[in-house]
DNA sequence: TGTTCGAATGTTATATTGTAACGAACAACA
DNA sequence: TGTTGTTCGTTACAATATAACATTCGAACA
């Protein structure tokens, strides 16, 4: 398991540095961008766009489509500071939006629960192994469907 | 890269050891999962369950349900003779059901088509990591996204 | 200030993927 | 023959995702 020596965000401090990791890659911190973040940011599990969207109209107090909480994920995705999990159909606010890694997920088939870790060996290995077998530009996916330690009697 | 030893089947031979497979989980080798066999293991890339029904409606020359074609892509998933490519929604069939392996896929985003490699030190890694957290019964998603030699200049 | 232009968002429609519920057909077997 | 359980058909619907076009907003500049 690789250390981490940079920051976890959370609260004002992690939209403080996803807004800063936004306007850095020369994209606009809308007010539409930051209530979407908001909801994002307070699910505790990952979630599917139509979740933030409800989550986004309730904020608000008025509807809001799914296809702009579409639109503005996939920003997000391309800015790193959110991920897709590609098993639960559902996104996540990523914690340290300021440096790049390929993570794992750990997702819970119980509750749904998910953790995310950084192993750069791991990761690495894949990347490698895909551009031994002629792959370029290697995005891994890795997601691990499982139990987590409160489920795993139930 | 693990050595395999064991048979990669196509064609008859393939449908042989998945009926094979099939039938020693305890369960049926029906007409039904045969056409829906055929026409799964007929792509070339992953295929959706409903392009699945599309094809075995045209071989059996009357309109099969999507509904009916998950259910037993999800058998096959469970007896492990055919994968689900979480990140394109879509199945494939499994060269070699008679053994198990968490495998890799490869999938371009540009053509689709996708490749499968083992690389048993990488998934156990995985597997390891996942134990690590706190994770039981964990089964490995690992996918990379990218482009294949055939379209990485275009 | 006012205008203009492009980015961002709203709105509606539709495509794609996936489940649920229930009944009919069929095979295995008492 | 009746009974039972699995498989499949059928319909309906839920959930996820994209497309197309209109509108609004804000930055840049005359």
């Amino acid at each position: 398991m690789t250390r981490h020596d940079h920051q976890l965000h959370e609260g004002e401090s992690l939209k403080k540095a996803a807004r800063a990791r936004l306007t850095h890659e020369g994209e606009q911190w809308t007010g539409m961008r930051e209530s979407v973040f908001e909801a994002l940011a307070s699910f505790e599990k990952p979630a599917s766009a139509y979740d933030i969207a409800e989550t986004v109209s309730k904020n608000l107090g008025r509807r809001v489509a799914a296809n702009s909480v579409y639109r503005i994920l996939d920003l997000f995705v391309g800015a790193n500071l959110a991920r897709r999990v590609e098993s639960a159909n559902a996104y996540v606010a990523n914690q340290h939006p300021a440096c790049l890694h390929d993570c794992i997920f750990l997702i819970c088939d119980n509750c749904g629960q998910t953790v995310h870790i950084d192993n750069d060996s791991l990761s690495s290995g894949v990347r490698e192994a895909a551009k031994s077998a002629g792959f370029s530009a290697p995005r891994p996916v890795i997601e691990v469907r499982g139990r987590c330690t409160d489920c795993e009697d139930s």
